[in-house]
DNA sequence: TCTCGTGTTTCTTG
DNA sequence: TCAAGAAACACGAG
């Protein structure tokens, strides 16, 4: 599920151990999201550390703890959770943190996530260079628009998956963007006059700042979904229609990925 | 059995 | 050297 607010959520799901020292690490070290770790200093190294703190930036968490920095990126389907302390590793739970009171699992089936461990005083490299994040004052007009003068010949749809310059948006974020701004998915992105760049850009700021209220307001453990009214919620279904006309949404593969959009509300360039 | 997928990285082509 | 597109990664769900 991981997009912005969804990679948020998931952050807080291990608020739970904060606090507490880890009693034992398993993980199946072997496994790709493990890639270019050395998951023995990883194991050693966590074994008897606090966790303090974390964070996210994107699709990025950071979890800080007394002995080194636990970075996680969940790829399309890996997942956070909380277990008991006594809770046996499933088949994809990859990576376990036994705690005093509960687990900490990181669980990803298609093995697209990715596992980091760093150690230092300060934030791993990776951490420090991450773009600025969509809510950020750093993230402006001007730098979107450099951006979409730099990727001329692009289609929108695939320039705002792009992570080093929209960090946290994935592809059901893309067309809520592309909707709102009744932009076509297909749109290169020489061809959007300033005015549509505005609107782009006003469109990714409330975007991200609603998907993250919902993510706030959920407060559970359950992931709350957007307000009704987002495209979200029809884009999905092969029989999805546009919230504000209720014309039946198309549907194709743009920039890679399969994209859905209104035909009337959001014209196909000429 | 077959297709599809809320993501990134690497390869290929121009 | 860069931009853009395609393939690869791996596995469950429908």
């Amino acid at each position: 599920m991981p997009e912005l607010a969804e990679v948020e959520f998931y952050r807080r799901i291990w608020n739970a151990g904060f606090g507490q020292r880890v009693t034992n690490v398993e993980a199946h070290s072997d496994k790709r999201i493990f890639r270019g770790v050395d998951t023995a200093n990883l194991l050693g190294s966590l074994t008897g550390a606090v966790l303090d703190a974390s964070f996210s930036h994107g699709k990025q968490m950071l979890f800080r703890f007394s002995n080194g920095w636990l970075g996680i990126h969940l790829g399309m389907t890996g997942e956070l959770r909380v277990e008991a302390t006594d809770f046996p590793a499933e088949k994809h739970d990859h990576l376990l943190l036994r705690l005093p009171n509960v687990s900490l699992v990181f669980a990803d089936p298609r093995l697209f996530g990715r596992v980091l461990f760093h150690q230092g005083a300060k934030e791993p490299a990776w951490w420090q260079t991450l773009p600025p994040s969509l809510e950020s004052e750093e993230f402006t007009l001007e730098r979107m628009t450099s951006v979409l003068q730099r990727r001329k010949k692009a289609p929108i749809k695939a320039v705002l998956l792009m992570q080093p310059f929209f960090p946290g948006v994935g592809n059901w974020m893309a067309d809520e963007i592309l909707w709102r701004s009744r932009v076509h998915p297909a749109t290169s992105c020489g061809s959007i006059p300033p005015a549509g760049v505005r609107k782009l850009f006003l469109a990714t700021k409330t975007v991200a700042a609603d998907a993250l209220e919902t993510i706030a307001s959920a407060k559970g453990t359950t992931f709350g979904d957007p307000p009704t009214g987002w495209l979200f919620h029809q884009r999905w279904g092969k029989d999805g229609t546009c919230p504000r006309c209720n014309t039946k949404l198309d549907r194709d593969e743009i920039g890679g990925r399969t994209t859905a959009w209104c035909e009337r509300c959001q014209p196909r360039p000429i």
